[in-house]
DNA sequence: CCATTTCCGTACATATGTGTATGGTCGGTC
DNA sequence: GACCGACCATACACATATGTACGGAAATGG
């Protein structure tokens, strides 16, 4: 049995909170009780609450590298496959869950800014890469790249009153813009 | 002089320190801090901090009314004009950092993400007409709308590593946009 | 000029959060 | 099966937050 925590079990159960109850909820006792021990584990694993803070930070700053590490592993298939591939990784509730948390995070935490920051210009440049492949001109290409990505995490955000699109108006988007 | 305080004062200042310091920052103790008063001036003015809370929705609500009014009067002008100016408005720090900070403080108050959501519906709403009086079709027009106001959001959240577009390339994309 | 309402300061009670000290318990090891 | 270290519970100190009670100053009407 997994009666006893290890410190990865202590990050699961931060990013846990972080996506299900928001930033707000990324508390020393709110977190012992949604693990099921008392303050004293707590204060075994981790010196303080900024050390837990930083483990999550990088805990997700590694995942958030794989993710853009597969991305880039999508430059054999056609740009627009590789358009559509990153824009239904958005429709994906799991992992759009816990980057909406990650950026509301960001707006309180320097060191979560950053790496999100980071993110988003690895996409960024991911995407005017593609735009440049299907024959825009570089001007184009950026203008239009900082459209779809700004539109990407506007949707991340997700408290739009608006409807989610579906992977049909994805497609048809996609057919507008190349 | 104005050594005595009104509610709109109050409401005033949440709203400062929501934009400068975020939603962590509002709290009796640091609103009062921030007018030069101590907390029994608050609780004369109000019941508790939900009450200041609500106060301060509703005048944000009521602003951004006014704010979409004001577009709706733009009805005169033609569409490519009703989107451009809905578009600098973005690029304006002092209302897009309120918007900023509202938008975050929805994530952790219903009330708050009701009147988001409401506000941009109604954006939605607009652009799409100026769409389809461009001659769109209306799922094109839907489906552009979309990109653009999610864009929108996307941008007014503001932590992003990506450059600001200037005046010059928010008139590039409208071009080619329409 | 005085009284009443309005507005604000002060002191206190309470709840909740972090962090510390200390002892107890469980699991592996010889 | 006794011991030792990893792991956890308990109790406490401390800081900060909301909310209440009450007294005082400042403005206003007569």
């Amino acid at each position: 049995m997994t009666s006893r925590l290890s410190a990865t079990d202590w990050t699961d159960g931060a990013l846990d909170l972080l996506r299900i109850e928001g930033v707000a909820a990324l508390g020393i006792n709110r977190l012992c009780e949604h693990l099921g021990v008392t303050r004293g584990s707590f204060y075994w694993h981790f010196a303080d609450l900024g050390a837990l803070k930083e483990a999550v930070t990088e805990r997700w700053c590694a995942d958030t590298r794989t993710a853009l590490e597969s991305f880039a592993s999508l430059d054999r298939l056609p740009p627009v496959e590789r358009l559509r591939a990153m824009t239904l990784r958005l429709l994906d509730e799991d992992s759009a869950s816990v980057e909406r948390a990650l950026r509301a995070w960001a707006r309180t935490d320097e060191r979560v800014a950053g790496v999100v920051a980071e993110a988003d210009l690895a996409v960024f440049g991911s995407v005017q890469g593609a735009l440049v492949e299907l024959g825009r001109g570089p001007e184009e290409a950026r203008v239009l790249a900082g459209l779809l990505v700004y539109a990407g995490i506007g949707f991340a955000h997700g408290e739009a009153g608006l409807p989610r699109p579906t992977v049909a108006e994805v497609d048809r988007l996609l057919g507008l813009i190349v």
